[in-house]
DNA sequence: CTCCACATGTTGTCACTGTCAACATTAAGA
DNA sequence: TCTTAATGTTGACAGTGACAACATGTGGAG
């Protein structure tokens, strides 16, 4: 594995093409961010880099690889996104509700990426466990921030697993709605979203008898 | 428009293939359903129909169009199973439950053929406008059953609207989650759905008193 | 019944894509 | 220095979606 140039010693190219694996990543991003999933061709990638159609094999064992290696990444930066978001907001009830918010906003602003995300399956057996490893990385995030709420005696104490998993679902599914064009005008998907944390926080939080069974 | 044969009266072929329209979406959704979205080839389409490949030309203007037309068929059965749902168990809060779980077992059932539905933009403008309506259809079952629970004074008088979302997106994010692997195994799927559906209906039925604000 | 316009299906073709095998080049260590 | 493996390139190929030109059967007008 030849490392980077990193401390600069040698200003000029470190190789071939300097480290590539980073510019195709980023390249890609950029392309689908720009144009959408489907738009993305290897070769145009290799084109802008200024770099030959099949380089990319070198770093990528196929498009689907590069495609989990983009997803891969955009978990990373939503878990950072989660995480920056529940410790500035001061670890409480309302830095949770920053939690789904910043959630939201990620997968809003980031839509094509998000897509990429969510489109394939993330079951460890099918797309590698890179991704899989990444992916709950980001859900742990949440469920840290939930078993300390509930440690706080903020949120009621089912079984910590399935209740970040029911938050989760939530947010995914307004992330979704949003982005699939169903809320018309950020208005309603700011409203919806307001609406989404008051009522989720609602239906977990303690201080109610309950009546049905809690199910682990 | 030449009409199907229908009633019968000459067997053999009323046309060219019958009507071909049909045999195209059938086998579309089919290969979706056996082999995923991506191995789908219109030119297999055709062979498999015993047509050439370009005659899927005379009934689609392209392959997203007949993506566009699998999903909006989709949209209009998952229509039906809500709707049968809500029917059959009696339009009550137990039948509300139960458009819920329909709605997560036909997203679990017809996996691929429910990722097609939601894999691109559902925006009018976008996506022509049947499918828009179709989609707008089915959300509508939602927002029809959540309006009698309103009306009985069983969920709160919130915005129907922006109610009706919430419970779609938490639907649609359970869904998304179990088809995307997350959910290591059916228990934890009906456990998931028997919790959020507990959860959820305590976030929104009347009977305590509301700390924020309802925003329409 | 004849005949024509039109809907429907076919063949030929094209640009483009992902991918592989064979080859070239450069960095890094013995 | 010289070898060796990593990295990038060129050529090629099978598939794919899509279009234009052509063929064929259907149904209605006369």
């Amino acid at each position: 594995m030849a490392k980077i140039a990193g401390k600069g010693r040698k200003p000029r190219r470190p190789y071939h093409h300097g480290n590539l694996r980073r510019g195709l990543l980023d390249e890609a991003l950029a392309t689908i961010r720009a144009e959408g999933v489907d738009r993305l061709t290897l070769r145009e990638i290799g084109t802008r880099l200024g770099v030959s159609r099949t380089a990319l094999y070198r770093h990528f064992a196929d498009k689907r690889a590069l495609l989990a290696a983009v997803a891969t990444e955009g978990f990373r930066t939503l878990r950072q996104h989660l995480e920056a978001a529940w410790v500035e907001g001061g670890r409480n009830r309302e830095a949770f509700e920053a939690m789904g918010t910043a959630y939201i906003r990620f997968a809003i602003a980031n839509s094509s990426h998000y897509r990429v995300m969510f489109g394939g399956s993330i079951d460890p057996k099918v797309c590698g466990p890179e991704l899989a490893a990444e992916a709950a990385g980001a859900f742990q995030a949440l469920v840290d921030a939930l078993s300390s709420l509930q440690r706080a005696g903020i949120v009621r104490a089912d079984d910590t697993l399935t209740t970040a998993r029911y938050v989760w679902a939530v947010v995914h599914g307004v992330s979704m709605l949003a982005i699939n064009g169903q809320l018309p005008d950020p208005v309603s998907i700011d409203g919806l979203t307001r609406y989404t944390s008051d009522r989720l926080l609602t239906g977990i939080d303690v201080g109610r008898a309950l009546s049905g069974a809690p199910r682990g």
